[in-house]
DNA sequence: CCGGCCCCCCTTTTT
DNA sequence: GGGGGGCCGG
């Protein structure tokens, strides 16, 4: 079904490589060269920073494809970020003239595993258009079910348990598999119940969250040998770039795709394993040569990218680390300029001299293009944020607030969810009172309890609700207006809804004179006629046009797409912020975003002690994560072509609250001779440690720091926990149980009977009509309400 | 039901 | 410094 027999590879045992060396393979070096073309068997790549690796990749690529080893839809080649993904496919389709159809299974393993699951679904209990949710999603489902599990939220946080289903996924496991061990981690061995409503309220609303795409994935090979065959057979070779940053399942995902042949190379670089907090698993790199027995490694060392200095700093530091696997870079570009080491007095102070300096740059017909600020957390680019804007340098900040991530953007998304996929209670719980439209908590609450009890999507419950007395007149009109805008909304998307639709079908649909609107069209008159563009356009604030904004951005780049299942697919996994590249300005993101990026100028901030390397790391991870953060600083000082600048502020506001610090010990680690430390500081950091220093302990505010905040978290959560245990009857549904079983009217009832409504008291049943019931109130007379809301009793 | 106010806790890093 | 949740008053 997948592969036609016309497109089987040519099976000759070795493809005679062509005479003349084909001008892809002409630029690589001899390590390059044997990377690109060692092409049966398992390949490791280690690919030092700046040593050539997605030339080497793209040169692999094409060699397989030119030498008719596979066809580019036979090569499964993954990445970690959609940019790499990008980089690759624009690359490939250069050097192989374009006419080859983009690589189709080139992408990241999240992408990669949604289109396959797409194909199976319904081996895990999913239609093929389901919805992929991201973290503010899981979170919110998650809250509800901590709550109705009478859970203090505030005790044990729906973050955590967030955390800990994504490290569960991450190493493959299901609800079933987690031992009670690790489930106890949270809420008293709740954790993996919870993790198992979970999943199946993800089931209910036809959702899957990103740890799933691989998680089922893996589920459907192991359990469906077929399958697993059939994409075996697909795939010819396969290709994973940062390898070392791949987790258990996604190594387990690619063992059971490789193998038998096992034609797989892996590039990778131990010393850039930073994602260990995702689940990344460095041994994986380190043992491949025992995973895949006669596994051949090539080394790439040479590196393109930095001066001498630069690099001899970045080794010098890395050095520090254990049980790397070895590799020594190398440059013929000279040694350049050395390292700066600049230390200020605070933060203000850090951005003014950095944003001088970039000036300078400027000034001497250098581009803003060229500079880069690398930090380690992302509210460290706030203070810079202010100093660009004062001074009208422009700038922009990779990473951060993706755009899909702004509340109306999300909002706007969760209405064309709804409309796509009518089950999307998660959808539909964001934007049924926004904008507010008089449904509030209470009338929200109803509808729950009778979509729980019917076992129906909220949108249907609420459909049905409309019937009877349930809400108040008012709020009843209110829902009737925004079922009925919905009943309309989907008669202009005509037949590209729910069912999953391939492009083709839907361009078919609409040259076929369909009134069909486009995405982006509906879109527009989905905010319009909802009341959303009304909602900004009152409000006031300085942020409202902003958002505005935003979204008429939203609706230009959804023009690209032809239905709305596109869209939805590439917004929560492809879909990020690189837009806007008008003219040339500072780029500013977090070490984590820059790995694989590269720019002459790199201003490393903020290396302080507790801030980079991070306390928080320090603390929960010990020496594991130290040499993590080290590697985050090998990352950074590589990212850097000709100059690199490293700055430590002594005096920085954290939480609002002014904090002295000391230089990072990765400072101290930077070799000497490979450093210039800047004397024409105003008042820096070193000159305030040399005085400082000698003190008795230079930890010290470290630690009472560090105990302020156990004593302030102490008598809270204390409090926190005491209002627990006295039990907060927090009520979630007290009353009488009158869960009734499928959409069919309950058989305990009938005419004449006397029941107990929680709204409207006692009263008589008149009339019955499925689930509806007809009753005569003693005090609040006649009334239409549904059956689950009654009981017999009182 | 909504808005405003106060208090708490907080931030590593991302597909 | 800032966002989210809880509480109170129209």
């Amino acid at each position: 079904m997948f592969s036609p027999p016309y497109l089987s590879p040519v099976t000759e045992s070795s493809p005679p490589l062509p005479a003349e060396t084909p001008a892809y393979l002409a630029h690589l070096n001899p390590a390059q060269l044997e990377a690109a073309t060692t092409l049966d068997g398992p390949v490791l790549i280690l690919a030092g920073a700046g040593t050539g690796k997605t030339a080497t990749l793209t040169a692999r690529l094409a060699h397989l494809i030119a030498t008719r080893r596979a066809w580019p839809s036979q090569i499964l080649a993954v990445t970690f970020t959609n940019k790499a993904a990008r980089e690759m496919k624009e690359r490939v389709a250069k050097i192989t003239g374009g006419a080859v159809d983009n690589m189709p299974w080139l992408g990241t393993f999240h992408s990669v595993c949604a289109r396959m699951l797409r194909r199976h679904a319904e081996l895990v209990g999913l239609q093929p258009n389901f919805t992929i949710i991201d973290t503010d999603d899981q979170l919110r489902l998650l809250k509800q079910l901590v709550e109705a599990a009478q859970i203090d939220p505030k005790r044990w946080p729906p973050r955590a348990l967030a955390g800990l289903i994504d490290q569960w996924k991450n190493k493959g496991l299901t609800a079933s598999q987690v031992d009670a061990a690790d489930a106890q981690a949270y809420a008293d061995g709740k954790g993996a119940d919870l993790y198992a409503q979970y999943q199946e309220r993800l089931k209910a609303v036809n959702a899957c969250d990103f740890g799933d795409l691989l998680l089922h994935m893996l589920t459907i090979f192991k359990s469906h040998a077929d399958v697993l065959e059939q994409w075996r057979d697909r795939f010819k070779y396969l290709m994973v770039d940062e390898y070392q940053d791949t987790n258990a399942s996604q190594y387990e995902w690619l063992r059971l795709l490789a193998s038998p042949e096992n034609n797989i190379a892996c590039v990778g670089d131990d010393d850039q394993s930073i994602y260990s907090w995702r689940g990344a698993d460095v041994s994986n790199i380190l043992r491949f040569e025992r995973d895949f027995p006669g596994a051949k490694i090539v080394r790439l060392e040479q590196n393109y990218r930095s001066t001498g200095h630069i690099l001899a700093a970045a080794s010098g530091v890395i050095a520090h680390n254990s049980g790397r696997l070895g590799k020594e870079l190398w440059t013929d570009a000279g040694m350049g300029e050395k390292v700066k080491v600049l230390g200020v007095w605070d933060g203000p102070e850090e951005a003014r001299r950095i944003a001088e300096e970039i000036e300078n740059h400027v000034s001497k017909g250098g581009s803003l293009d060229d500079c880069a600020i690398l930090v380690r957390a992302q509210h460290q680019t706030r203070e810079f944020e202010e100093r660009f804007i004062a001074i009208g340098m422009d700038y922009q900040i990779i990473g951060g607030f993706r755009f899909y991530e702004r509340a109306e953007i999300r909002d706007a998304i969760a209405y064309l969810r709804l409309l796509a996929s009518p089950q999307d209670d998660l959808a539909f719980d964001r934007i049924i009172n926004t904008p507010k439209r008089g449904l509030g908590d209470k009338a929200v609450a109803t509808i729950h309890q009778y979509a729980r009890a019917q076992g129906l999507p909220l949108l249907m419950a609420a459909a049905q609700i409309l019937d009877t007395d349930e809400l108040t007149p008012r709020a009843r009109n209110s829902l009737s207006r925004f079922v009925g805008d919905f009943a309309r909304w989907r008669t202009l998307m005509a037949g590209t809804s729910a069912t999953p639709t391939t492009g083709d079908d839907n361009r078919q649909l609409m040259e076929s004179g369909t009134k069909a609107l486009t995405p982006s069209e509906l879109m527009q008159q989905v905010i319009e006629e909802s009341g959303y563009t009304a909602m900004l356009q009152a409000d006031k604030s300085a942020e409202a046009q902003g958002r505005l904004d935003n979204l008429a951005e939203l609706a230009r780049a959804m023009e690209e797409y032809e239905t709305l299942s596109d869209f939805l697919e590439h917004v929560s996994l492809v879909m990020d912020n690189d837009a806007n590249k008008a003219g040339e300005r500072v780029t500013l993101m977090t070490i984590h975003a820059a790995k694989g990026l590269e720019f002459p100028l790199v201003f490393l901030a903020g290396w302080e002690e507790g801030l980079f390397p991070s306390q928080r790391a320090l603390d929960e991870g010990g020496n594991a994560s130290l040499e993590e953060e080290r590697r985050l600083a090998y990352v950074a000082i590589t990212r850097a072509r000709r100059q690199a600048m490293i700055v430590h502020a002594a005096n920085r506001r954290i939480y609002g609250q002014w904090t002295s610090s000391i230089p990072s010990r990765f400072v101290d680690e930077l070799p000497a001779e490979h450093v210039e430390s800047d004397q024409t500081m105003s008042g820096g950091a070193s000159l305030w440690q040399a005085q400082f220093q000698p003190l008795e302990d230079p930890f010290a505010h470290l630690a009472a720091a560090g105990s302020n905040r156990a004593s302030t978290r102490g008598p809270g959560w204390k409090r926190a926990s005491s209002r627990f245990e006295k039990g907060e009857q927090r009520i979630i549904e007290a009353k009488g149980s009158a869960v009734s079983l499928g959409n069919k009217g309950r058989d305990d009832l009938q005419l004449g009977m006397r029941v107990f409504h929680g709204k409207f008291g006692y009263g008589k049943i008149e009339a019955i009509e499925g689930n509806k019931l007809e009753i005569e109130f003693e005090k609040a007379g006649r009334k239409r309400v549904l059956d689950s809301f009654v009981s017999l009793e009182g």
